[in-house]
DNA sequence: GCAAAAACTGTACTGCCGGTATTGTAAAGC
DNA sequence: GCTTTACAATACCGGCAGTACAGTTTTTGC
């Protein structure tokens, strides 16, 4: 029991850092396993092909999201009782954790998987497309608390606002690795956050 | 002459509509050369390896998409005098050109080519790096005359908000693709226009 | 009109990689 | 003590990038 598992989860280690530093594609299993000390043979006992080791790696990495937002955002709610102010602190948290993240962001494995659409099969489109639904979930009840203390000064669909946070990340990290400038992703952010501070914030 | 151009640019139309179908990995120069009627040796006659075309591909696609955004905020200068105006009038004409897009943006070349950095040459993240920072050189000066009219109610560094430009539309590429809805990055363009208007527009 | 350069064809090969197949085996659980 | 789990070992297939090299046609420059 305990020897399968460490031996799986030593995979999913290896190759993620791996995925990371590389691409999806540019990191072959034959990498892997000598990297991991096993044979073909185990990699394959454990995943029955690339794109189940692929699918394991996002489902693993949103479960570790997850909790790193509840968390941030529980924080931020923790400071103050208002919504906006508790968003404007929770995008403030969330700038300066990513900013802090060497060697970048994990969440580049969704977004490879998003662009690589066609390499990886229906269980990998479909678990990535549950991730970002996910971040619509957690986002849009927040918004929806924002726009009823605070009438938005421009018509909006809180769904796609909520949208904007995984566009300004995602995008923000290609813009990152275009430019080899790992603060451009939190930079985003934080103009992000200066438009819900506009949107939602009265004037004084 | 003429002969050598244009297999040359037969095989990069064959090229450019598998990877925008398929991605750049998925697209093979067998299946390339089988579609353009030539050999392989031919191939590699025009091309060294597979990073020269992606180089070709990345390069004529800017120069097309230079025209593009030249012809589309010219425009929308013509439309309005006023620099903010303009800017908010391109945005919107930039939208709608994205969403009657069939089959996508032919963006998702530099952005596949951002993320699959160790899968490419030095040549091809340079120029890639050039692409953005060429979208930064065009619309930094509009957002400086926009500025200079109307001071921004919030401090922004303007290249950075140049720079949200293509975060928002590679970003929206993304989610495009992740949620199988064409409509989202114009979508995100559109919120990003919204941004820009509650930035710099005067309160009535 | 002819030589040289450009633009290929044809064939054969190397090496990496994903994936399959099969046989065997040490350890853990019941 | 038998089965299941968790692998090792070896060998192989097919696809694909890229190379090598010799030969052939087409274009161009003089």
């Amino acid at each position: 029991m305990a020897r399968g598992s460490e031996t799986r989860s030593k995979i999913m280690d290896i190759a993620q850092e791996a995925v990371l530093a590389k691409g999806f594609d540019s990191t072959s299993i034959e990498e892997i396993v000598a990297s991991a000390e096993i044979t073909k043979s185990g990699f394959f006992y454990h995943f029955k092909d690339k794109n189940a080791l692929a699918y394991a790696l996002i489902e693993r990495h949103i479960g570790v999201e997850d909790a790193l937002f509840d968390d941030l955002f529980g924080r931020a709610r923790d400071l103050s009782d208002d919504p906006l102010q508790a968003m404007l602190i929770g995008l403030k948290l969330l700038a300066e954790l990513i900013e802090d993240m060497p060697g970048g962001h994990p969440g580049c494995i969704v977004a490879t998987a998003a662009y690589q659409d066609r390499l990886f099969n229906n269980d990998v489109r479909e678990i990535n497309a549950r991730a970002v639904l996910g971040w619509r979930a957690r986002f849009r009840p927040m918004f929806d608390d924002i726009a009823a203390k605070y009438p938005p000064r421009e018509a909006v669909d809180l769904d796609q606002l909520a949208d904007m946070v995984s566009t300004v990340i995602e995008g923000g990290l290609v813009m990152g690795r275009a430019l080899a400038n790992p603060a451009a992703t939190s930079q985003q952010i934080m103009l992000f956050r200066s438009y819900i501070k506009l949107l939602f914030q009265p004037q004084d």
